[in-house]
DNA sequence: ATCTAATTGCTTGTCACAAACAAATAAATC
DNA sequence: GATTTATTTGTTTGTGACAAGCAATTAGAT
């Protein structure tokens, strides 16, 4: 970005219908993400993301029907943005080296704490307390990460790369559930590097164990 | 409670200023802890608090100042209370055995879920995303419990039980942190009471590995 | 191409309701 | 009986939610 936020940049005329959505929810989305780490959840309103984005009190509102609404969509946005990341990190590597490569890339998101990446999982976790459409988009993406890993442990069973006495599914029920222990612990002090990054360690040799080589 | 619960017995006349609070306090947790369960803290309301408890709308402000206050003292209560309850299994144990007790606590938790636990925790959660009071106590417990921990592995080193080469600062955080990650998955689908057994069952495995006996 | 009608983005006005606080009442303490 | 403490009631402020209106874009007809 180049130290010119989207937000500062003066919008020229004309705009096609489509152009003017996708700035204004660029310009929103941007906007609430930074409300949420600045002053929590509790304290960014509809009124303020829709001000800060530069448009009127009411927008948010009217594009995104609710609070939540908002939330959804910024929930949304960052898990596609994220996902699209990982893939990078992972490309065509399966078994180990895939959750080897997906706990290096939540890694890397940690130190360089994107605002996108904290804001999403502040959502995350706070969603346990809303049984709002939230929840289903969280579940909703809680289930495709876990198909996503089961995925790469049974291709690697397939491969004869990991032994097949392995049970994928709780292989990749133990992973995701070690990976957002370790994100609350960086939710909670993300300043602790050194020891977030030695969780990272030492959940691969974790895996190491429970993933044994074919033979 | 003998399917009677508290709030529906009456209460009789003339009581001390001590015994008014505590009851009412105690009601008013009761209350509190099941709208959280039922409708989550977004839609709980100091006034249903107050009202459910069998008081007037006001009483939960009045007492507890806010709404952030009142959730700050069902964390206490709450925290204290479970603390009492983890020592019973505990007793004497330490290092490893004092873990897997811990986990065994947990699972029981888990199993019998008295709301109180699963409100508890649904609170913890969602404290990441208010930069409130609550943050504090949470950080507060959490720093209790770490060095819960650590002692009894420093102990189980000095007694000889555990190898001493083990580093018992970041064992200890590994077990919290996997700890978190298990009740978050807990939190999500409390239903899936085999997957949470072998995922505490898994844990043990890994600190087993962590924590290597002496020699 | 150009004018008009319909659609869509965005703003403003308003209502309901919860949090927060002040002040009043009821009960216990001294 | 005077004072303190628990509880209730009255009021303010601000947010979410929605309705109605305005402004800009789009689509259709000539």
């Amino acid at each position: 970005m180049n130290g010119q936020t989207l937000r500062s940049i003066n919008k020229p005329q004309r705009k096609t219908h489509a152009q003017r959505t996708e700035l204004s929810d660029a310009l929103m989305l941007d906007a609430c993400i930074d409300l949420i780490i600045g002053q929590g959840t509790q304290d960014t309103t509809l009124k303020a993301v829709g001000e800060m984005a530069g448009y009127s009190r009411g927008l948010a509102g009217a594009r995104f029907k609710s609070k939540n609404g908002l939330f959804c969509f910024v929930i949304k946005r960052v898990a596609d943005q994220w996902r699209s990341e990982m893939q990078k990190f992972i490309e065509g590597k399966i078994g180990y080296d895939a959750i080897c490569a997906a706990i290096d890339a939540h890694q890397q998101f940690c130190l360089k704490t994107p605002k996108s990446f904290r804001a999403f999982y502040i959502l995350w976790f706070e969603s346990i307390g809303h049984d709002s459409e939230m929840s289903q988009v969280i579940v909703g993406i809680h289930e495709r990460r876990f198909s996503d890993v089961k995925q790469w442990i049974d291709l690697a069973i397939e491969n004869n790369q990991l032994s097949a006495k392995i049970d994928a599914d709780s292989a990749a029920r133990y992973f995701l559930t070690s990976m957002f222990g370790i994100i609350y612990q960086w939710l909670l002090n993300p300043r602790l590097e050194q020891e977030i990054s030695l969780l990272h360690k030492q959940l691969k040799e974790t895996m190491r164990v429970m993933l044994p080589v074919a033979q």
